[in-house]
RNA sequence: GGGCCCGUAGCUCAGUUGGUUAGAGCGCACGGCUGAUAACCGUGAGGUCAGUGGUUCGAAUCCACUCGGGCCCA
């Protein structure tokens, strides 16, 4: 037999079926470095409408892990879309250099010898090299991700354009009088002298005094009938008890008057009365009535329990717990972060008896001049003189301890600076412009509300070293702040010339105005020295709408889009959108999308000792950057997105399946080129049925891409490629493979996969970055119009609009036929009847609504090709199912009993040309017109 | 403890204003092909829609609670 396979025009292409992505992709990224493809990308878009995605700068420490990679991933999925789409969009990528983690990695590093002997300006040096290097691993990392940007000229926090812009907007906002000197309690080490922050503290259990006390009431209560009421408290840090203002209760607790043997009342929570009697070894005591409410006891004032003439008075908060205690909660808003949160909205006084080294001052009343620690002691003593003891143990409980000394730490209040919610309506202006932005997914706008809604002032001071310092001097004479328009226009430009660190090593009166003086005591520049105080990192980063969206001219304000994680709702969104009404009186931002956490495969945080950390390092190395694209674009963000070995296995089925298709469509376009491509009306009518197809496709696609549903795009490409393969592209093999090479037929069938491959290699471009730039390159040269899939235009299809309906339905219903014949097919090769369908003969039925459809294709070739079998008969069906039920047709399969033709492989009539005897008679004709 | 949110087949996702037997793709099982071949095609088996209780003629869809999970607070 001669054989006939060199005689066919069989798939042809160089473009791997293994995709070894790992291996290749670094070689697209070059090519993208020697395009300067970014820069070309914006060069063809300018002029044209814009769409800023402003990247929320990462922190400068350590390198990338899922959830950074997801996030960069995401914004450059929606930048190469909206720059393919024509928008000019400029990536200008950015990181958050300063801030408490760096200078502790830096501290930990130098160790307590080494910090003695470095100075601040020093110690400001050597964070920055650590910032730089981790900017220069994460922008390789970044890179590596196949994230196109502006790399080069990235924008971090720690340049000197930028920290002036915090200068700018604190100007503009302490002008407007929203930033206030105040005084907040936080964590202090009474030894090193020194705030810390919370990573600086180790948690470890120490043996505390328990203590119960009785606060006398000076007001009638409902129980002054049995004898002296007194508020029951309980604590564990006596030392605290000269700070105390007020007793704060649960709310909605019933609270009752407990009579001791000694006549006394104490009021307390009725749920405790028997845990404390035990504790108290009370005996005899008696339970009163009334039972009341604890909001019905709020405003009662009693003496407090140090000082004498002074008083405190009972309020109501959400933390107080009914677990331990007495459920009445001595409060000294200097000493605890609830104490100081329920203080402020109650407006209460907040005194701080408590110097830096851990000593009272003359607020410490009768212990002057101890230390807490050995006060706690002489405190209790003194209590129990007085007869305000009622009990007292000791109780184990885990107390933060400072990192450096190990000693315990306190709580203590200090001086501060804050931005006012309500002084210059600030949250309403915040609250407004929320409402003036577009929050995708929908229910995030109710985050950022709730957030914004009752937030309490902003503390933006931190007693550290590394970051920029709150713009302002105070007298050093008597301690006034001086700051007015003219020092902070002295700092910006400070700021501008030589940066943040000139702070720490100029004086004030070398940059400062000549007439600087202090407004209260009149000292002169001489006098005046900077705030010790930084200024907190989410302030810094905020203000990049500043600093980088107003500062470079290729970008706007507000920015077309922010795209973060749900946890910068508390973050960056609010410290932008804070910074921004504050200044400018709108938010930054246009509108904001949210993506959820990643977790594993159940669901669960990714930590360390649950090890199930995924890193985006490892799935690159292991399968490539695109594994990790495709699985980015096909979670949906709406929700918390996990990721597990499994996921990336099914992410890479997926992606082979692209892949195939692919190297399918390159591998039948290796002698196509445009000129050889058919019009529309010469086209075979499934042809026209497979442009519909795709022209429906593209549609759906570029709505969930213009929506923001990246992941049904996704989906609808797989289905779309699925069924492809499935249907539209086996049926084509014969003509492809069979008809001539330049045969109308064929050229047609080419015509469409061309478009095909076009439409494909663009849509799924911003998600396989690497891999369509690698089809790109396999593509046949008149199909490509650009050097980079990345610069080309997104696709169109044009079909005639008013044949789409028809070739719908028409195709629908033809689908609907051969399901059944796929099925009568697989029953017959079940029997044995058949193997491959091309083997059958079909009698299709069909009722009389469909008959005319298929009929008048029958005899044309087109059933026969349609179905991929050598024979089909139409016929009418007079029968149903036995189950009753309507199908689409009724199928019987019978082996075809013509020869097969050797060559195509469908069983037809062979040898009716003489010269090509061996062969069907379209065969033969190819082989004729070939010459072979 | 509070705010926002999530829980549909092994995996990723669809399920329109509540309306027949809850869908798809992948994976899996079985089969075909050997001219997309570490591919391709077909058939099939998988779900008490997290659970419980309500509203309704009817609930994956609305309500309440419980369980599990996430972010942010405390």
């Amino acid at each position: 037999m001669t054989d006939y396979k060199s005689t066919m025009n069989l798939p042809a292409t160089d473009f791997p079926m293994r995709a070894s992505l790992s291996q290749r992709e670094p070689q697209w990224l070059e090519k993208w470095d020697d395009l300067d493809v970014h820069g070309k990308a914006l060069k063809r878009r300018a002029g044209g409408p814009t769409f800023i995605l402003h990247d929320g700068p990462p922190y400068a420490n350590g390198h990338i892990h899922m959830g950074t990679a997801y996030n960069k991933v995401l914004k450059d999925l929606v930048v190469k879309y909206k720059t393919m789409r024509g928008f000019y969009s400029p990536y200008v990528p950015g990181w958050d250099c300063h801030g408490q983690p760096i200078e502790h990695q830096v501290e930990k590093e130098l160790g307590p010898e080494g910090m003695a002997k470095t100075t601040q300006a020093e110690l400001r040096a050597k964070c920055r090299e650590w910032a730089m290097r981790f900017v220069g691993v994460q922008r390789e990392e970044f890179k590596r991700l196949g994230v196109l940007g502006d790399w080069e000229n990235p924008y971090l926090t720690l340049n000197p354009a930028y920290e002036a812009g915090n200068v700018r907007i604190f100007k503009k906002m302490y002008l407007d009088g929203a930033i206030y000197k105040g005084a907040k309690p936080i964590h202090w080490c009474i030894r090193c002298h020194t705030a810390l922050a919370e990573a600086e503290i180790e948690y470890s259990d120490e043996t505390s005094e328990s203590i119960y006390v009785a606060f006398r009431f000076i007001d009638p209560t409902p129980w002054d009938e049995y004898g002296e009421a007194s508020v029951l408290i309980w604590t564990t840090t006596p030392w605290t008890l000269p700070a105390n203002v007020a007793v704060t209760l649960a709310d909605g607790a019933d609270y009752v008057g407990v009579k001791l043997a000694d006549g006394r009342v104490m009021v307390l929570a009725e749920e405790l009365v028997d845990a404390v009697a035990e504790v108290a070894g009370w005996t005899g005591h008696e339970v009163l009535s009334p039972r009341v409410k604890g909001q019905d006891l709020a405003g009662l004032h009693y003496a407090q329990p140090v000082h004498d003439g002074v008083t405190g008075v009972i309020i109501t908060g959400s933390h107080v717990e009914l677990t331990t205690g007495t459920g009445a909660v001595h409060t000294a808003p200097g000493h605890g972060e609830d104490d100081y949160l329920v203080g402020q909205r109650h407006g209460l006084p907040m005194p701080m008896p408590v110097l830096d080294d851990g000593t009272f001052d003359a607020g410490g009343g009768p212990f002057e001049g101890l230390d807490v620690r050995s006060a706690n002691p002489r405190i209790i003593e003194w209590l129990d003189q007085r007869g305000t003891l009622i009990a007292a143990t000791r109780i184990s409980h885990s107390y933060p301890h400072c990192w450096r000394c190990k000693q315990p730490v306190i709580f203590r209040a200090t001086e501060q600076w804050f931005v006012s919610m309500d002084r210059t309506g600030l949250r309403e202006t915040a609250m407004k412009a929320i409402s003036e932005v577009e929050w995708i997914p929908g229910w995030s706008v109710n985050r950022i509300s709730a957030m914004v809604g009752d937030r309490p002032d902003w503390c933006i001071s931190r007693q550290r070293a590394w970051g920029v310092p709150i713009p302002v001097h105070k007298c050093g004479k008597c301690g006034e702040t001086v700051a007015t328009e003219a020092t902070f226009d002295a700092v910006i430009a400070l700021f501008e010339t030589k940066g943040a660190d000139a702070w720490f090593t100029m004086r004030p009166s070398e940059y400062l105005p000549e007439g600087t003086v202090c407004p209260r005591c009149g000292a002169g520049v001489d006098d005046v020295v900077p705030e010790d105080d930084i200024v907190d990192v989410w302030w810094e980063s905020g203000v990049s709408h500043t600093s980088v969206l107003d500062a470079r001219p290729e970008l706007h304000r507000p920015a077309e889009l922010y795209l973060e994680g749900s946890d910068q709702h508390r973050g960056w969104f609010q410290s932008a959108l804070l910074t921004s009404a504050g200044a400018y009186g709108h938010a930054p931002f246009e509108r904001v999308l949210t993506h959820g956490f990643i977790v594993d495969g159940e669901g669960r945080k990714m930590s360390k000792s649950l090890g199930n950390v995924v890193s985006p390092l490892d799935v690159i190395a292991k399968s490539g950057a695109d594994i990790v694209r495709l699985w980015v674009a096909s979670a949906d963000y709406g929700q918390d997105i996990n990721v597990s070995d499994e996921i990336l296995d099914r992410t890479s089925e997926a992606y082979r399946r692209f892949r195939n298709a692919f190297r399918f469509l390159l591998s039948n376009l290796s002698d196509f080129s445009p000129q050889d491509a058919v019009d529309w009306h010469d086209m075979p009518v499934l042809d026209r049925m497979a442009l519909v197809q795709l022209a429906d496709v593209l549609e759906r696609v570029t709505a969930h891409y213009d929506e923001w549903r990246f992941h049904q795009a996704v989906r609808a490409l797989s289905d779309y490629v699925g069924e492809l393969s499935a249907v539209y592209l086996d049926v084509l093999k014969d003509r492809l493979y069979a008809d001539a090479a330049a045969s109308r037929s064929r050229r047609s069938a080419q015509t469409v996969l061309a478009r095909i491959l076009g439409v494909l290699v663009r849509v799924l471009a911003p998600v396989l970055a690497f891999t369509c730039e690698e089809v790109w390159e396999f593509m046949p040269t008149g199909l490509r119009d650009v050097e980079s899939v990345h610069l080309s235009d997104w696709p169109s299809v044009d079909v005639p609009a008013v044949e789409m309906a028809e070739l719908r339905q028409e195709y629908a219903y033809l689908l609907a036929v051969r399901e059944e014949v796929t099925k009568a097919l697989e029953d017959a090769r079940n029997e044995k009847v058949v193997g491959k369908s091309q083997e059958a003969a079909l009698r299709v039925s069909v009722p009389a609504e469909g008959l005319p459809a298929l009929k008048r294709h029958e005899g044309s070739g087109l059933l026969e090709e349609f179905f991929i079998v050598s024979e089909v008969a139409v016929a009418a069906a007079d029968e149903q199912a036995s189950d009753g039920s309507r199908r689409a047709a009724y199928v019987v399969v019978k082996r075809a009993d013509k020869e097969k033709c050797p060559r195509c492989w469908n069983h037809r009539e062979l040898g009716v040309d003489p010269a090509h005897p061996d062969v069907c008679e379209r065969c033969a004709g190819v082989l004729a017109a070939s010459g072979a």
